[in-house]
DNA sequence: ATTTTATTTAGAATAATTCCAATTTATTGA
DNA sequence: TCAATAAATTGGAATTATTCTAAATAAAAT
């Protein structure tokens, strides 16, 4: 990696408010060196070890949420036994491949939703969730 | 209850070859007899037990899952922590109130999807769910 | 009525995630 | 620069939702 990359992450995370500890920068390089990524945070874990970097469980999950909240990561919600963590926080919507459980971004501007009726009383949205469940085609 | 009520939901299991025991009968009126519902486990096991119904979570667990596979149900996935059924089989979107858990059935006629770009290669739809997330909102 | 097959169940097992209390590391400011 | 303070990391226990297992029970078929 350049020089310039790791003060970079650095900066990300200070700007963030999040220490630069050697942790979340060998965690930041795997997310954000690496092109948008889904990963869940088993997977994250099992890419540090392999990476020679030690950090616990704890740690992994503890900074997926404190990146999360500082708006560095977005959840992504689409099966019910594990969290994905998208690294592309723009608003996008996914392609989800039930057989391989792999996401794949699909961008605003490609795809639209019209026609949302009245909001629930007294409420505000949040986010609008599109996922395109897809499987592999069988002929 | 009515006994055509009755009739009906036996006839309506034995139609998903689902033989309809003094269990199965008693979820799915708790499930089909008070209109469109959106429940998790937990909660459908404590309306049994507060019905008078004896019924196991495990038997709660086996006859959510068969009424899904027998289309009679559809499992939604709005949050990481546990998974809701909806008895409105039809297809259709869902508004997530995330401060209280509850969701809101959208009509698919009133909200549309437009423009889903190309799948990814190989694939058909399986589905296309659409989550609109509220909070109340805070003036 | 007997056999076959499906269902229910308690409780153990699993998997993802969170919690905890102690230790270590980073930042602050004298 | 160095102590004091605050934040972060950690192993392991705890929690939660869910699944599994094997035995007992109930429903359907013969």
């Amino acid at each position: 990696m350049m020089p310039s990359e790791i003060s970079d992450l650095e900066m990300k995370l200070r700007d963030a408010q999040l220490r630069p500890t050697k942790q979340r920068l060998a965690l930041a390089e795997l997310l954000y060196s690496r092109g948008n990524r889904h990963i869940t945070a088993e997977r994250l874990h099992s890419e540090a070890m392999e990476a020679g970097v030690a950090i616990s469980l704890a740690t992994i999950y503890n900074n997926l949420h404190q990146f999360t909240t500082a708006g560095l990561l977005r959840e992504v919600v689409v099966d019910s036994s594990r969290s994905y963590f998208d690294t592309n926080v723009e608003p996008h919507h996914h392609f989800f491949h039930e057989e391989t459980g792999s996401l794949e971004d699909i961008d605003k501007s490609d795809l639209t939703v019209a026609n949302i009726p009245a909001l629930p009383e007294g409420t505000e949205i949040s986010s609008v969730d599109v996922i395109v469940r897809v499987n592999s085609r069988r002929n």
